[in-house]
DNA sequence: TGGCTAATTTAAAACGTTATAAACACCCTC
DNA sequence: GAGGGTGTTTATAACGTTTTAAATTAGCCA
């Protein structure tokens, strides 16, 4: 626009400007820089001092077309994950356990709406990237199988039932739903169903166990619903449990996956003239403060995401780093502390 | 760990990998790929047909070093955009916009409470991005001020009052509490109520503004909170809402500025006992499915975010394309469409 | 003093791209 | 056939870093 009067931009100091004022050659400077043994005590005190005073920073793009380490962490972005910032808090836990290290957080959303499989190879294939961050896995989950193949980092919020062990950050769903059923039944219900994610993902498996644990345990009815999950639209779900409630042999209990289906849940029953804690009971994963405050008097299980995301992070960097792969399998316990009843 | 069984990674195709191929020399490559004029057209077909056949993509490095561009938008998080996949819809939008664009978006998280100017400081001084987005704006916005001064490119959601003109894409607040209060009157509430965000934010105003205008017009009482706002912890909110409902004159309806506070209102209401649609209207702004579908009796305006973030994307990238920053202002009309009473 | 080793520093090359300036081929004109 | 375009291609040099290998210095002993 203005090439006459282009703004004097601040010259930005290299290496070469380091090495210039001290005398020593720039590659002095960047073994000073990058504490190498074969540096005196002293070179190295005198760079730092200097490159600390004129506020040197490297350039990200020269490291990285030098090394072929990027230096990013790119996180998969799912649209299921837009709701009550769970894509957010997994990000802000991550950027935690990446501050004070080089690495940037890229984030990769996902159009379409399935597997995210082909983002993975398009990064893997094109170097993008030294580590991937995604969830929602599956059994065999081809992104996992994908990256295991091709020695990629990274760790999934999630297992899977590959035989080859990878690194992962799981929260316990088991426990959640066999701690939350229980309480269900404690509060003296007779049905509880449970609202499950969708089949193919792994967590439904472990939600389930652990429900039908508990309920086998305490001999009581249940019910599993074949029409809604936690993704369905939030109208389905209300819809369903409203409809539900109006036939006989209604559920009288809830463990929910979810603080939104909750929050349909106890929609729908409302339609009925239903209330919370007289008629019925609801446990529900906890992820947010939403809940909780907007109806106190439903029961739950915290599962914190923003630590899930910093554990994650660590765990990346460890396997970037080279470390041994295979205690890398983090399985967040749910801490349960429910009153008296 | 195993040096001497590396994984043969896929050598990547460089520019010099297509010379070969073809013949040519590096440069006429490289030109023939940016599509220069002064390369023939035979030349040029020939260029494209190898780099598609063989997957050729630039090396992001050394394109960056050798310009001093970085195809990197980066986007400042705030921690109360957490709630409600805020970030994420904006995100979304953003990503939207840079597809089939060299630009990539990389998530900046403000851990501290206060404004991220330290954040902009940084990016800008190291050039780490080509641009900015951010949101979140007072009148006399720090970062929007040192952001001018530098010239450097960014698009803020939301206004300023500073006397230069940016580019900014924000939603028409004022319409929206001027509709919504409206709408109560319309339902019969002689008393609405505004809860309003931080007093510091720009929009803050807008809303205020818009609020008193339909108070002004229809001549009613109002009543406008100083114990609470949009970023307050929920179970303040509902507190606070049904201490005031107990109390004498209390409101009896409510222009809520978020779908968070819609629902702790309708709480705080519900513990005196008091019913939606009944003894008290609320109409909100709505930014997600979650509010309707909980409560449909609630009645909301839309601000599309995802639709937001992607104007938001338009609008850097022209900014960043250097076109005449004069007419880079969005404001987005809320539709409003109730049904009749 | 010369020669060997260890400790420290350095020059030069490279990573893959783009910018500058020069070279080449071709056609036209006089 | 020499001079002068024009249209197209090319060699070379950067960008800022790290790596490889070589050079320098110092310390020590014979």
């Amino acid at each position: 626009m203005t090439p006459d009067q282009a703004p004097a931009r601040h010259v930005r100091p290299t290496l070469r400007t380091i090495a210039d004022m001290t005398g020593f050659a720039v590659t002095t400077v960047s073994r000073a820089l990058s504490n190498a043994p074969q540096i005196s005590a002293e070179t190295r005190r005198r760079v730092h001092e200097v490159a600390s005073q004129i506020g040197y920073l490297p350039d990200r793009a020269a490291q990285r077309l030098k090394t072929g380490r990027t230096n990013v962490i790119s996180v998969l972005l799912d649209p299921h994950e837009e709701i009550l910032g769970y894509g957010t808090s997994l990000m802000l836990g991550l950027a935690k356990a990446l501050t004070d290290t080089p690495y940037h957080l890229i984030v990769t959303p996902n159009f379409l709406n399935d597997s995210n499989l082909d983002a993975v190879r398009h990064i893997v294939r094109n170097s993008m990237a030294d580590g991937l961050i995604f969830s929602r896995t599956e059994p065999f989950d081809p992104r996992v199988r994908f990256l295991i193949e091709n020695d990629f980092p990274f760790v999934c919020h999630g297992r899977t039932e590959l035989s080859t062990p990878h690194p992962y950050v799981d929260y316990d769903n088991f426990s959640f739903a066999y701690e939350a059923t229980k309480r269900l039944i404690v509060h003296g219900r007779r049905k509880p169903m449970i609202i499950l994610p969708p089949k193919r993902m792994t967590f439904s498996q472990h939600l389930l166990h652990g429900f039908m644990t508990a309920i086998r345990e305490a001999g009581v009815a249940y019910e599993i619903p074949d029409e809604i999950h936690l993704d369905s639209p939030i109208d389905h779900i209300r819809d369903f449990i409203s409809r539900r409630a109006g036939e006989p042999d209604a559920p009288d209990g809830f463990t929910c996956g979810g603080e939104v289906s909750a929050l349909a849940t106890i929609t729908g029953m409302s339609d009925r003239g239903l209330t919370l804690g007289l008629e019925y009971d609801i446990v529900a994963k906890q992820t947010s403060k939403l809940l909780v405050n907007i109806q106190p008097k439903v029961e739950t299980i915290y599962e914190d995401l923003v630590d899930t995301g910093e554990q994650m992070g660590h765990v990346l960097l460890a396997r970037i780093g080279g470390k041994d792969t295979t205690d890398m399998q983090v399985l967040l316990k749910p801490t349960v502390n429910f009153p008296a009843v």
